[in-house]
DNA sequence: AACCACCACAACCGCACGCAT
DNA sequence: AATGCGTGCGGTTGTGGTGGT
């Protein structure tokens, strides 16, 4: 019988306890108590892998496959849960824009995430935002959004969450880097939830496409009417695409981190090019080190009348067709 | 209280690949 | 070389929770 039948005649029976395959006699849908602790038991103590017959021989009414994916994503000891910390944002970030929906690629790097955290982490919140400034998710801009907006502002984040950890106050974030491992600890999540301004991303945003951040802003182009400049969507195309930013502020800054941006790849030797013989303290320190300060003058466009500015700058541009 | 929309996450699916036969 | 099986990956869907009206 075809799964997605099976399931909705399933669904439509509104009883999970007899929510299996009539012909293959194969459980579907959520994982029960008992299910969980049998999968656990038989692997805890005869091991993973081959995972048809482990299914059978557990006298799980399963198909390998869905039981493969509930030890790997939820039932696994090492299986980190809870929010994704700014820490782990950062990294998702700067991945994502190396290798893309590599879900697995980045989740190695993630230690206790699965490959399927991140990627409805990106679905949920990433592409939320581009969706909120009308951007293509995989467009140029919205990725020059995030590596001049967002992982910054991060970056930001994470430093003054690290520095109130050290004066005594009640600690947000702590990034451990004296092991091998990229411990995090004590991170209250929520903590935020407390500022209004400040979504999960640190980013507040208006349906005229302007993104705000900390005490700066930028404009990003709106996708309506700009998308021919959407070039160069894959890696290493980046200083022949449309930049938002240096379209607005002119050639007269200089981007703090310019290095960051000339290499093709966007990353710097030494950097992540090398990170396969990086432990992830060093990794993550490379990340840091490669995204423009919030600090510097480039980012300090802090009153109205800068912010009107810019505006003013935009609308020229777009005027005069200069992009 | 009821309804609806949205969100986060768990689970499923199809496909591709590697390996053994 | 062809086939079947197991596994892993990325995309998609379903479900429960939550907040707004």
């Amino acid at each position: 019988m075809d799964g997605k039948r099976s399931l909705e005649i399933n669904k439509n029976m509104g009883d999970f306890e007899n929510n299996v395959d009539d012909e293959m006699d194969l459980r579907r849908g959520p994982w029960t108590v008992e299910e969980d602790f049998k999968l656990s038991n038989y692997i805890s103590t005869l091991g993973e892998g081959r995972w048809n017959s482990l299914a059978r021989c557990a006298g799980l009414k399963r198909t390998g496959k869905s039981c493969r994916l509930r030890w790997l994503n939820y039932l696994r000891p090492d299986v980190r849960r809870g929010n994704i910390t700014l820490e782990e944002q950062l990294l998702i970030l700067e991945l994502h824009s190396r290798w893309g929906n590599r879900w697995s690629k980045i989740a190695q790097y993630l230690p206790g995430r699965t490959d399927n955290e991140i990627k409805n982490y990106w679905r949920t919140r990433v592409q939320k935002h581009a969706k909120q400034l009308r951007c293509d998710v995989n467009s140029q801009q919205f990725k020059d959004t995030i590596r001049y907006l967002w992982m910054p502002r991060l970056v930001e984040r994470i430093q003054a969450a690290s520095a109130s950890s050290t004066t005594g106050s009640a600690a947000k974030s702590c990034v451990t880097t004296t092991t091998d491992q990229f411990l995090i600890t004590s991170y209250d999540g929520g903590a935020n939830n407390n500022n209004t301004n400040i979504d999960h991303l640190g980013l507040t945003s208006n349906p005229n496409g302007y993104v705000t951040s900390g005490t700066s802003s930028v404009t990003v182009s709106p996708a309506s009417g700009l998308t021919e400049y959407n070039i160069g969507s894959e890696v290493g195309q980046i200083e022949t695409s449309f930049d938002p930013v240096q379209s607005l502020v002119g050639p007269q800054i200089m981007l703090p981190s310019q290095n960051y941006l000339d290499d093709k790849s966007g990353l710097l030797n030494g950097g992540l090019g090398a990170m396969q013989e990086q432990s992830y303290p060093n990794l993550f320190e490379n990340i840091i080190g490669m995204i423009p300060s919030y600090s510097d003058s480039f980012w300090n466009i802090g009153s109205d009348e800068d912010f009107w500015l810019l505006q003013q700058q935009q609308q020229q541009l777009l005027n005069n067709g200069s992009f």
